[in-house]
RNA sequence: GGCCUCGUGGCGGAAUGGUUACGCAGAGGACUGCAAAUCCUUUCAUCCCGGUUCGAUUCCGGGCGAGGCCUCCA
């Protein structure tokens, strides 16, 4: 089955044509990066994420150019530094540091190209001119506006007839637009704002127009797929494709426009006001979601258990259930040291518009004992592991790498042993060792006691089938 | 008010014009001194009312309910 995906354009799922196979487009809105990202942030980086893999793996992995921007230029990134008293530059540098933190832990590749809106004020500019050019923009008040009833196709996106907008609108119209949808290119900034030199003066660019021209520089006027969360579908995408069409007289911006359904905490929308705001940053590294921290393989999977076009909600029970599942597949997936093509029905359920609740079924179907034969009789202590189990374990690997929860396959993954001190982990051989004498002597009391000594302390002891006795940390 | 999603078992969550996946939890069993881990088996569901159809959870209409967007937001 060939690769088919849900466009927003055609509001149905189409089989994906690249415009051309040797070098395949992709471009997503990234963060501003004004504060930590939120889990909200994490789902986009995530699913967007998957898809580059899937291209990847479909098209070739040097056939793929994935562009997701860094928005470092801002009306909350100005408030927020002005708010702290630095240079716009030092909140920038600094939060996108954390970011990238949070992104490889979550598991995400680095994109191809990673561009600052800062570098591309000249593209912006160039673009804005080539708008005002063509009769699609005007000057008023210092601002550049784009006139909306200039685009015809305006609403084609978001499938918004341009009269009940206007009608429907709530917000106040600024005085100086000839047209109330028509959205700001350019704006003017005072002495103390951040901005650059222009034709129209010292300003800085509005929001909608840096995806425009970071777009262009990197994967030129028209390409593949533009992606993003669905909030951003109506004004941001809608004006982009405006600006873009506008400008370079294309139909299309982007052949095709997915967006991921929104994240939600406990059932409501997060928010900072409702004080439900979860951070990337805490959850790897606080103990405020279920009085622990998580490996971000574990937001990931929790992620990826519903389709990205659902809505989704955050609870620490999925996390658990999720991590659980990671664990088991953890087994299974250190019986190989190789990475093979996953099976023909989960590669299918990938290329069914990133069906990966349906691809986690083959994952079951992988680990369960039957498909790896002999798996279930071996118990804990596995020795030799028969070649079909092996043949199993680098599938089920090359299912967990394109979900990007390869990491699981190490070993010593997610195992807080790993990280005990010797002389901690010295008292821990000796209790066992003391218990085990006790077993071996049917003295159950003194062997159950040690046991549940150690269980207070967080340790958690397995009897495996071959006499020995492990542990860890739970 | 306008636009748009969505209502599947105790929970999460796919799919489908005809036996409703899968995971978690629950139940039973194997293993174990007892456990844990692991494995095997297993109970339980398509919001309501019409219509189309031999047959609807799926398609159409209406209702009820939930959520999102229209304003910075992934």
């Amino acid at each position: 089955m060939p690769l088919r995906l849900y466009n927003t354009l055609t509001r149905q799922k189409d089989p994906f044509t690249p415009i051309d196979p040797a070098n395949v487009r992709l471009y997503a809105c990234g963060p501003t990066v004004y504060d930590h990202l939120h889990i909200g942030n994490g789902r986009m980086l995530i699913v967007f994420d998957v898809l580059f893999r899937l291209l990847r793996h479909v098209y070739g992995e040097t056939n793929v150019k994935y562009v997701r921007n860094i928005t470092d230029v801002d009306d909350k990134i100005n408030a927020r530094a002005a708010e702290r008293g630095v240079d716009i530059r030092v909140l920038t540098d600094e939060m996108t540091k954390v970011f990238h933190e949070d992104a490889k832990a979550l598991g995400c590749l680095a994109p191809t190209v990673e561009p600052r809106a800062t570098d591309h004020i000249a593209e912006m500019i160039e673009m804005i001119e080539s708008l005002i050019a063509k009769g699609h923009a005007y000057m008023a008040e210092g601002h550049v506006l784009f006139d909306v009833p200039s685009m015809p196709a305006y609403g084609k996106l978001s499938k918004r007839p341009l009269d009940e907008m206007i009608a429907g609108a709530r917000i106040e119209v600024a005085p100086y637009k000839r047209g109330p949808m028509d959205f700001v290119l350019w704006k003017p900034s005072s002495p103390s704002e951040p901005g650059w030199e222009s034709p129209w003066g010292r300003g800085r660019p509005g929001w909608h127009v840096e995806c425009s021209a970071m777009s262009w520089k990197h994967l030129g006027e028209t390409f593949d797929i533009h992606g993003g969360g669905i909030d951003l579908l109506f004004p941001h995408h809608e004006n982009e494709m405006a600006q873009s069409c506008s400008a370079f007289g294309h139909d299309a911006m982007a052949n095709v426009w997915m967006h991921n359904g929104h994240l939600q905490v406990e059932g409501e929308k997060m928010s900072k006001s409702l004080g439900n705001f979860v951070t990337i940053h805490e959850l790897l590294h606080s103990d405020k979601f279920g009085g622990r921290s998580w490996p971000g393989e574990v937001l990931r999977l929790a992620i990826l258990k519903t389709h990205y076009r659902q809505p989704i909600d955050f609870t620490v029970k999925a996390l658990e259930e999720a991590e659980q599942a990671l664990k088991r597949w953890q087994t299974y997936a250190t019986f190989s040291g190789q990475f093979d093509d996953p099976p023909p029905a989960f590669i299918d359920a990938m290329e069914d518009d990133l069906n990966t609740p349906q691809a986690l079924t083959d994952i079951h179907a992988l680990t369960r004992a039957g498909v790896i034969a002999g798996f279930s009789r071996l118990g804990d202590s596995y020795l030799a592991p028969p070649q079909e189990i092996k043949s199993s374990s680098a599938k089920l690997r090359g299912c967990l790498r394109l979900l990007g929860v390869g990491r699981v396959c190490e070993p010593d993954w997610n195992r807080p042993s790993a990280a005990l001190d010797d002389a901690r982990r010295k008292e821990v051989e000796s209790s066992i060792s003391h218990r085990n004498k006790a077993r071996a002597a049917k003295n159950w009391a003194e062997s159950d006691r040690i046991r549940d000594e150690l269980e207070v302390m967080g340790i958690v002891l397995k009897d495996n089938k071959d006499g020995t006795t492990t542990w860890e940390v739970k």
